[in-house]
RNA sequence: GCGAACUUGGCGGAAUGGUAGACGCAGGAGACUUAAAAUCUCCAGCCCAUAGGGCGUGCGGGUUCGAGUCCCGCAGUUCGCACCA
């Protein structure tokens, strides 16, 4: 980037060079410490706590990551400003999947794939100006983190939210290893390709169940939340109430087992028990295995249901199909007894795993009905309907009415029948009203190596017993393979061999690892004491938390937000911490998306690699046309990925901060395009030729405009400029709207530069340097470095523009010094007239009347009504 | 199927119920230059056109002196959940 300097042009100044701008203030911020903050917030000053979601180490930071920590960087700064002492702290998630990936594909130990991958992130993120406190970094793969999550698991494991048990997985037989239901396509393995079974293991759970209520009832006080993610964590917690009811088998057959002597159903509806015509179990309900265990056709129904299991599109597509056990259940309140069916349809992680079926109130009961030509009784009577005219033929009654063929409940309303309902089910002790969740406990055992090890031993003789705390942290070996399919841990000839610390004989170490979810539901509390020897410290965790700001992708509304309210929770009850909520605020980012280009040929294009032309877009370095695809998401496999470090190299961070800033809500997606970000570096460019002018033309020493001295209109009008511009921008980035405060920075620029043409007059020295001033400071959260070139080059002796105080605007100059005025006839715009501010409506309204145009609309009407609207519009309602 | 959000120029978008289209991108005209780049100035919703007028915020209604904004209905797009008993 460097100028020629053959042909010095004496008139153009020397341009932005932020190569060496930028590093020489990250330096200058770096040795002032000044976004370094103590373990514990200062009293008598209020605390912030911005925090973006941590990324995953995978080697590049991408757009997406740029736009998340520039819309915090904004924050963060701006509340610095503002007098809070900010906590803004960076760390790695980083264990995980890909890791694994890399060390089989490419031969790498998964530890240093990360922590190379992690320093090369950090130093773009340092290059970025980010104002990070470093000190606080954590990284989840290291033991110092995982070592105090294995010590939170014991205490949850004492508290007794943790829980050991049998669970249906999703086994890759080919991988050996557990996959997550979005990691099975069509029934298949992602990378093996593999069928997947279903399979029983034994796995680790966190009773998130046992704050269903709390996790629900917490959502009211999140105002700062947006509503769609609180309806979606609603949604998912799943809150419904019914009732319990035990159906008695009748005639159970020989040699069943006692415990499978009654089936147990939940219901939102026990109004419509009179409506059975079937009691229906998943596959895999107990009672199902037991039947299948004896009835070969049975066994291959219940197969069949397995193997479609999980696939979105099989559930989707799958149609109601059952199988007639052959056994009956008595009603418990008619003297009658009713199929037991097995069918596709239930599920066996949704209340029992078992229901009955009121074909008239349910549409997918009837469905099955009608497939297995089973009894549809109507029960309940929709309003205004006679119970004569009414049959259900094609589509069931849902809604409340009243109730028929019901015997006892005949008669009642739907919400007094489910009331009475319950009550008799109580008295007769078969039933009960209960409250059921959508939500289900937390499986996070994970057969996987690069993860952190749970920190269990398993005894024959004492069952599993927890590690003792002083053999923490339970470290991952470093000498694993991955030549063979499986857990390495599990593999590895010695790691697992160890006693039991309960009866010292011989025992062997859980070799599962933690979900990784795990590792990001607390480290907004190890921020704040990164370097603790226990996990928390309450002093620091209770003063920072809860965060102010939280910042990230919506595609984490439900599971990471509402499993870091989980351990927030968990924490709380064992001691760690006492905040309820980890998250006051929350921001969801929209996406960085980028147009997608294919060669002739068909394959995808990188951005750098096509050109725009006049004639249209070709192949850079050739003629060979392109096609240009849809704007979407930057993903590596539609290559309409920009690497941030090359936008550094090419612009500057300032530059590419400012970009990601500007042109859309953050809210919502953006589109990165090469000319937008050439518009941001313009303006960069616009912005320090504008300051650096003010600074080498103005004396610092330029004295204030005084009653005495009074300012000339021109210097007014700009001083009133900067003023609104500091209104409005503070609003702005109060409100989140930093594309707004972005467009009140290019006006208020704009009006310096216009100012410089004007000729000089009283007090436009004081003027000029009070807006170029306040221009440094505004536009600092966006572009700090560039704002500091202008702030040090025009305040010399004031020190850091990041140190400086946020503008204030004054009262008396946020007026105009006249306003205009829109005139309306019938509502629509005819004209406008100058006033002054807040000036009478009597004469707004004569001037206006009498503006040329307005008048001759006017002759010959008459006014009915005048409606004035001071310092904004003026109506005339005519008749005639 | 259920739920939510969104719909404004060529594009991204702005607008406490009060001059719709700020600001930016792309575009046009001009200045400077031997030329280009950079920079600067001006134009720019559509239609008729002379001041000026008509029509314009997905579509149809309503409330109001006045609606992009509030209310009702419809359409489209996007997202989330989805056999939840």
């Amino acid at each position: 980037m460097s100028q020629p300097s053959s042909t010095p042009v004496s008139t153009t100044p020397a341009p932005y060079d932020f190569h060496t701008v930028e590093p020489r203030w990250q330096a200058a911020w770096d040795e002032a410490g000044i976004f370094t903050v103590p373990d514990v917030p200062p009293a008598g000053q209020p605390k912030y706590y911005v925090l973006e979601m941590f990324p995953y180490p995978s080697g590049q930071l991408h757009m997406g990551h740029v736009r998340n920590y520039a819309l915090g960087d904004v924050i963060a700064r701006y509340k610095r400003a503002r007098g809070y002492c900010v906590l803004h702290p960076m760390g790695w998630d980083a264990f995980g999947l890909p890791a694994e990936n890399a060390a089989r594909e490419r031969g790498v130990h998964p530890r240093e794939w990360t922590l190379a991958n992690i320093a090369a992130m950090r130093t773009t993120l340092q290059r970025l100006g980010f104002s990070l406190n470093w000190d606080r970094e954590i990284a989840t793969c290291l033991p110092d983190y995982y070592g105090k999550q294995q010590q939170l698991f014991l205490d949850f494991l004492g508290a007794g939210l943790v829980e050991r048990r049998e669970s249906w997985v999703n086994w890759d037989p080919v991988d050996q290893t557990v996959l997550a239901n979005e990691q099975v396509v069509d029934g298949k393995g992602w990378r093996s390709g593999a069928p997947i079974e279903k399979k029983q293991l034994s796995q680790w759970f966190f009773k998130i169940t046992a704050f269903a209520d709390d996790l629900l009832g917490g959502l009211d006080s999140l105002e700062r939340w947006p509503e769609r993610v609180r309806t979606m964590q609603e949604r998912w917690i799943g809150r419904s109430e019914g009732a319990k009811v035990i159906f008695n088998l009748h005639q159970p057959p020989a040699g069943l087992d006692t415990d499978l002597n009654a089936v147990e159903v939940f219901t939102t509806r026990p109004d419509t028990l009179f409506g059975m015509s079937f009691l229906a179990i998943a596959p895999d309900h107990p009672l199902a295995a037991w039947v299948a265990a004896r009835n070969p056709q049975a066994a291959e129904f219940v197969a069949e249901c397995r193997r479609l299991g999980t696939s979105v599109e099989a559930v989707e597509t799958a149609e109601k199909r059952g199988f007639d056990t052959g056994l009956r259940v008595n009603h418990p309140f008619l003297d009658q007894s009713f199929p037991i069916w097995i069918a596709n349809f239930v599920l066996m992680d949704y209340g029992t795993g078992a229901l009955f079926g009121c074909p008239s109130g349910d549409q997918r009961d009837l469905d099955f009905a009608h497939k297995y030509t089973l009894p549809v009784v109507p029960v309940v009577l929709p309003p205004g309907k006679a119970e004569a005219d009414f049959a259900i033929t094609t589509s069931a009654f849902t809604g409340d009415g009243s109730m028929i063929n019901s015997g006892f409940l005949d008669g009642l309303s739907t919400q007094d029948a489910r009331r009475e309902a319950i009550a008799r089910l109580e008295a007769m002790g078969v039933g009960q009203g209960v409250v059921n969740w959508r939500l289900r406990d937390w499986g996070i055992s994970r057969q996987r190596y690069w993860g952190c090890p749970i920190p269990i031993i398993h005894c024959t003789e004492c069952g599993p017993q927890p590690v003792p705390a002083d053999q923490l942290p339970v470290e991952l070996p470093e000498d694993v393979t991955f030549d063979k399919p499986g857990n390495p841990l599990d593999h590895h000839p010695s790691w697992k061999h160890t006693t039991c610390p309960c009866c010292g004989k011989p025992a062997t170490r859980e070799t599962d690892t933690f979900d990784t979810f795990v590792d990001s539901s607390w480290y907004f509390a190890r921020f704040t004491a990164p370097h603790a020897a226990t996990p928390t410290v309450h002093d620091a965790a209770d003063g920072w938390l809860a965060v102010d700001q939280y910042i990230g992708g919506i595609e984490h509304a439900i599971l990471h937000l509402l499993y870091a309210r989980f351990f927030t929770r968990a924490m709380r009850k064992t001691g760690n911490l006492d905040v309820s909520e980890p998250f006051a605020g929350l921001f969801t980012q929209g996406m960085v998306s980028h147009e997608s280009y294919k060669d002739s040929a068909g394959n995808w294009l990188y951005p750098e690699e096509v050109e725009h032309t006049a004639q249209g877009v070709i192949k850079r370095g050739t003629t060979e046309p392109v096609t240009v695809g849809r704007v979407e998401k930057m993903s590596k496999s539609k290559r309409n990925t920009v690497a941030p470090v090359a936008i550094i190299e090419r612009f500057g961070a300032d530059t590419a901060r400012w970009f990601v800033l500007s042109d859309s809500p953050p809210e919502r997606d953006m589109e990165w395009t090469e000319s937008g970000v050439a518009g941001a570096a313009r303006f960069a460019q616009r912005l320090f030729r504008a300051v650096c002018a003010i600074a080498e033309t103005t004396p610092a020493t330029a004295a204030a405009p005084t009653q005495d001295n009074p300012a000339s209109p021109q210097a007014d009008t700009l001083r009133r400029t900067t003023h609104r511009t500091i209104a409005a921008v503070t609003e702005a980035l109060e409100g989140f709207a930093i594309n707004v405060a972005v467009a009140r920075l290019h006006e208020l620029t704009s009006a310096l530069i216009d100012a410089e043409k004007q000729a000089d007059t009283a007090g436009m020295d004081f003027a000029r340097r009070e807006c170029a001033r306040a221009l440094c400071l505004l536009c600092a959260p966006m572009m700090p470095h560039l704002a500091e070139e202008i702030f040090s080059r025009l305040n010399p002796a004031d020190g850091l523009a990041a140190q400086q105080p946020w503008p204030q605007a004054e009262a008396d100059l946020l007026a105009a010094t006249s306003v205009t005025i829109a005139v309306q006839i019938m509502g629509k715009l005819r004209g406008t007239v100058e006033a002054e501010p807040d000036e009478e409506a009597a004469t707004v309204l004569a001037r206006a009347e009498s503006e040329p145009n307005v008048a001759r609309l006017l002759e010959g009407k008459r006014i009915v009504k005048r409606v004035h609207v001071p310092n904004r519009i003026v109506n005339f309602v005519t008749a005639g």
